[in-house]
DNA sequence: TTAAAGTACTTTGAATTTCAAAGTATAATT
DNA sequence: AATTATACTTTGAAATTCAAAGTACTTTAA
């Protein structure tokens, strides 16, 4: 069992890092959100979020406000969990 | 300027991460110190450190020991700071 | 003494991942 | 009615990751 064992690699990626410590302190965020937070391009959080909901760490729930198309991003019971776990592995590592 | 501005993209990986955390601890380490205390394969372990070394936040010392070649990896002064900064940035991240 | 096996890496290139530009569909504005 | 904006999604080229294979010895065994 090596010292980077419970390091998640579906945490390695600093985007998706983000994600999750965004969706671990909100309830949710949508698109622009998550973009405005994370400084990224559209492509990038439509790829890094699709990443993290094919692992069933966060899900989405797509609605409209007034007419217009709004995606909510979720961390799951099953993303918080993980992400404690890589949270005290990386304390685990850097900390002493 | 984002949440993830200082999360520094040379150690989004696991085990570049693994590497640093390493050579944070100790003045250095060789070649298989680094593969068994990561589990990683030969060839990782070549590429996360060369990676590593581009950057200049490790440097390399080769020596041999007895007839048989030996590599020291160490940290180097930037690589110790940007390490640091990027902790820093990551319990900034998570940490409440 | 020579053949086989081991050591300490490095190289290779296929597979996967990352990226932002372009695309889609609809809404709002002029 | 035409242009611009919004909220994403798709695309595929570029960059990265991976472990198998290669290299250059050294050690052990026959």
């Amino acid at each position: 069992m090596s010292i980077i064992n419970n390091i998640n690699k579906a945490f390695d990626h600093r985007i998706r890092l983000g994600i999750m410590s965004i969706l671990m302190v909100n309830d949710y965020a949508d698109f622009n959100m998550l973009k405005e937070l994370l400084g990224a391009t559209d492509g990038n959080i439509a790829s890094h979020t699709k990443a993290l909901e094919k692992v069933e760490y966060i899900k989405i729930e797509k609605q409209f406000i007034g007419r217009k198309p709004n995606t909510k991003y979720l961390a799951t019971k099953l993303g918080k969990i993980e992400f404690k776990k890589h949270i005290d592995a990386l304390e685990k590592l850097i900390g002493k």
